[in-house]
DNA sequence: TGTACATCAGTGAACGCGCGTTCACTGATGTAC
DNA sequence: TGTACATCAGTGAACGCGCGTTCACTGATGTAC
């Protein structure tokens, strides 16, 4: 009897884990993820800031999970972009990533913040880039299916950071409101695989 | 007498800032430019905390003029990018400007900082924008002298807006040494240049 | 069936630290007469 | 030439606040005998 009570009490503890996390990343869509506090998270989650340390050690264990499931539901929506976008123009997957991702920002704020300060965890790193070797792998197939020759994944690492490049220039452009920003980032993004495509092909050809 | 004594004075004043300037912006050479603390500029300049507070009202205040000093420097910079630029392959301008956003990195770092977390003061805002359209409009000349026609603006929107995302998305890979990424960025600045020329070049054609 | 004990979720209050900023003061230099 | 006074750069120490984290404790639930 010891081991099923200990494993209802293990579970019970799993899905507490999860409404701390879920309080945490339903936050990171309000403001900057760097400044959630453990006292935001606790309220949050309906419990005191002490709490939340009987389930995880200490912040940086409780933010790198919540990257780590934000990250795995980012990668189901890229793998299905990805089933969908093979048999689709590049412009197509362009427009729905940068979508995806103005509306799920959390995930984007916290890539970015990783890559520009770094210090990142071991774990969540390797997390990361399974997602981005996965979207890479899309992006391969589509250029090769475009006609690309060649080194396809050099195009590919620039098209990733020009859509990244995308996003972090003109999400909060100063003057403009978030609709006419979201319009603006969709018809750059149909540009940029509109120029992709064709230059790349072009490219191949001279040389 | 009065009058040359205060303007001494003013002028002694004005130096002193400028040392505390130049201490903070060689502190944001070393580490992100938000972990440099006041403690950390007044021991560059050699003064006591206190006494900054004697030039500046706040932090906000000397860090909006350090920014506004390093766009100076980097929109002299882009300026004669420019020049030289008008008369060279856009490849060059985008191997150019990378390379200088990766030497003198506080600047990029300030404009990402801003561009994700927003609450730029107006000043800096300003200056930073002027620095934008001057880099833009170079763009635009390029795309143009390469034969793009329409709406050319666009085109460098997306332009910069890829190559700011290669910077970020590449500076700081992980597992990998900092000349590899500074070469693999230049390579992917060339390759985004060459699509780009030829990219929105075939991209008018077919419209 | 009752009693002593173990386990564990949960908590209010406090700790510790970093950091921007202010306070009260010193000391040097110039000015008035 | 000396004396009282104004101005101002500079400072050590402390304040105030936010915030992650820990402490000592409570109360509920289950277990042993």
């Amino acid at each position: 009897m010891k081991s099923t009570l200990s494993k209802l009490r293990e579970s019970e503890r799993e899905t507490r884990r999860h409404l701390i996390i879920d309080a945490a990343i339903k936050l990171f869509a309000t403001k900057p993820f760097n400044q959630v506090g453990m006292r935001d998270i606790a309220a949050g989650a309906g419990l005191s800031p002490a709490s939340i340390y009987r389930y995880f050690s200490d912040r940086d264990a409780l933010f790198v999970e919540a990257l780590w499931r934000e990250s795995e539901a980012i990668g189901v929506k890229i793998r299905q972009i990805a089933q969908e976008g093979v048999n689709q123009p590049v412009e197509k997957v362009a427009v729905d990533f940068v979508e995806y991702l103005m509306e799920h920002d959390t995930f984007f704020q916290m890539m970015t913040h990783f890559m520009i300060d770094g210090g990142m965890s071991e774990k969540a790193l390797e997390r990361f880039n399974e997602v981005e070797r996965s979207l890479l792998s899309t992006f391969d197939q589509l250029f090769t299916k475009a006609g690309v020759q060649g080194n396809v994944r050099l195009i590919s690492h620039a098209f990733f950071a020009a859509l990244n490049g995308l996003l972090i220039t003109f999400r909060n452009y100063p003057g403009r409101k978030k609709e006419e920003s979201r319009r603006h980032i969709q018809r750059l993004a149909t540009i940029m695989a509109e120029i992709f495509r064709e230059g790349a092909v072009a490219r191949d050809r001279r040389k």
